[in-house]
DNA sequence: TTACTTATAGTCAAAATGACCATATATTAG
DNA sequence: CTAATATATGGTCATTTTGACTATAAGTAA
């Protein structure tokens, strides 16, 4: 049984990337609209197909950037989705990945293969293609799980931001509301924040200090595992 | 595009399984010798192919039956791995499962297509076919990191057990010595044991007490996390 | 009876948490 | 210039949780 060449596809087999991003307090969720095919005109995850010629991994980050424009950002893999009547036409099974980025650093680039490309609040999704809601359930469940045991948060931040968009950004994705005081306690006994020595530009209040995070301490935090209960 | 008959599998997709058990204060990890193939006489996780009638989560369920004897467990996606060239043959992406099993409670029956089944120390795994070696430390990594935030572990322990048996467990997935008051302690406050008024047996020192977990604060840990930091 | 093993309960200082309060520093309306 | 009003930043304090120990109880085995 020999491969086809590199760059045909994997019939079988999908990719699908729920993709979040934060922007002025609000949790927001990146989707694409078919222009072609079975789904056209209808909203879906950001995906296609493997070849093999590539890894998922590599399929996944391929996908995205062809889609949207989107490139070298925090990407990992959700799971598979597999059901045998998740797609009309034919057995696929998709493996979801999904990503967090900082809204504002991206312009969205429609791919070829999609008419539009816009980011949805994740609370005012319509309704997607396919089983695409459920993998966005998915996905919003796993995040809100992980931001409470890593510091994957931080991906959602521009690289210096202040600690009330922090917890803006916390209290976004848990859905709660955090004492401000007890927060900032809470992240300084982390020394995972470096103060950037700077301020806030352009605000009509008294200017915040601006942070960065400590990859260090970041990478040290995600594996050893932290607790972030609020 | 049609799909071939349901009983014919798919030829880019095959499953595999992370399986660990427990006996003895040891955390054991379950592999098969495989019978016939290439890999004939080598060691690896159970798994197989996936087939068109079915969806990946009955497949993990069915190709772990009839290759162990185990039927009924805690089995959970882990992640699917799909590195072009980690299956010498073709172009093959597996999904990974892990379960968590009670290892006293099954007689392992090798199924038609392994000559062997057996039980290994986590810390003494043999080398294993293909990419397996790697699949299991990320499903070993991924249990230490898991068992700290949901009450997962307790899937490895027979239906009733006592407090040192859920101790040792703790001890032997995360690799540390923990203190017994402390533990004991920690555990009564999350009031997610159920002490049956039974006492132990055939022990050559007084008899502990025998705990069942609640199943509905277990439902409840697992859905809003908890924190189990030791 | 004594040694040995594990069970179970309790102590106490240190650290962390949750609910507040107080003051500082900036902008803007009047 | 002054007051109103945003947000920043730091602090208090009672309560809870942790970590490191100590002490006693209840069995078996020699």
């Amino acid at each position: 049984m020999e491969n086809p060449s590199p760059d045909s596809i994997i019939e079988a087999l999908s990719i699908d990337c729920v993709i979040f991003g934060f922007k002025d307090g609000r949790l927001d969720i990146l989707l694409v609209k078919h222009a072609e095919g079975i789904s056209a005109g209808k909203w879906a995850l950001p995906g296609g197909w493997i070849t093999y010629g590539e890894s998922v991994d590599e399929a996944a980050k391929r996908l995205l950037k062809s889609l949207t424009g989107i490139s070298d950002i925090y990407l990992e893999q959700l799971k598979a989705f597999g059901d045998p009547n998740r797609y009309p036409l034919k057995r696929v099974v998709t493996v979801a990945y999904y990503a967090l980025v900082n809204e504002e650093s991206y312009s969205l680039i429609p791919g070829f293969t999609a008419s539009d490309a816009q980011w949805f609040n994740v609370h005012e999704v319509p309704e997607l293609i396919y089983d695409h809601n459920q993998i966005l359930d998915f996905g919003y469940r796993h995040l809100k799980h992980k931001v409470r045991h890593e510091p994957v948060g931080f991906n959602l931040l521009p690289a210096k931001f202040t600690l009330l968009q922090l917890q803006e950004l916390y209290e976004a994705i848990l859905e709660t509301k955090l004492d401000k005081s007890n927060f900032r306690r809470k992240l300084g006994k982390m020394k995972l924040l470096i103060n950037c020595k700077e301020k806030q530009k352009d605000v009509s209040h008294r200017a915040a200090a601006l942070y960065k995070f400590d990859k260090r301490i970041y990478v040290t935090l995600r594996k050893s595992g932290m607790v972030f209960e609020l």
